[in-house]
DNA sequence: ATGATAGGTGACCTATTGGTCACATATCAA
DNA sequence: TTGATATGTGACCAATAGGTCACCTATCAT
């Protein structure tokens, strides 16, 4: 789980993850022509960090390779960290929720 | 949102987060005791990369700040970035499921 | 006032990371 | 087979991040 906080740090990568949720099995080339400002060489490095966190699965097909998105490792972060963190929020909102309540009726 | 990102991808950062969550309001000393393998200057540089994204609020008292978890960052992650991500995994498994029964008739 | 305690700052070092490039390999099309 | 296309690898570089330390400031207790 500590690859996919990693590989998720990373603007970049996120934006990766966002081109495949928009368009799901793209090559390596046709990612790499949507970030303009980097060099194939780049992408492909992120693409590695994203591939070993789980986060993007490589299907190769000829001399291309296909990219992708696996949510998995995302749901899994969710349900296993963030989930609990998330519990607290509600219970802060129900908190301050009492307090305007209380504060209202002073 | 990316200083967020940012700020969960360190282990360390997340046991700190995870120490409040048990403890809320612990002093930088208090903190700094329970990560023996590290400086109180490296607890320090964390838990400032942990209030600059908002995950962490600090309260002065006297001579002594105490910091506060702050669940709200990581739930507005969770509603914004992962929850997209999530309905994905959801249609993912229908897909497989709908997959197995249909092997599973043929 | 004075010492002890809690925290803060800036310099500094090292390892990691993001990124590029030269070059190599594999596949496809003609 | 030969050239073009798609991807891969390793060296390399600059910037950033994790971590430590010497030193400083502020607060508290006596």
């Amino acid at each position: 789980m500590d690859a996919v906080f990693r590989a998720l740090a990373d603007p970049t990568r996120r934006e990766i993850l966002d081109a495949l949720f928009a368009e799901d099995g793209q090559t390596v080339t046709q990612l790499a022509e949507r970030f303009a400002e980097m060099t194939r060489f780049g992408v492909m490095k992120h693409l590695g960090v994203l591939e070993e966190a789980g986060l993007v699965i490589p299907v190769r097909q000829g001399r291309t390779k296909r990219l992708y998105l696996n949510p998995v490792p995302i749901e899994q972060v969710a349900n296993r960290w963030i989930s609990k963190y998330a519990a607290r929020f509600t219970s802060a909102l129900v908190a301050l929720d009492q307090h305007i309540t209380a504060t209202e009726e002073a």
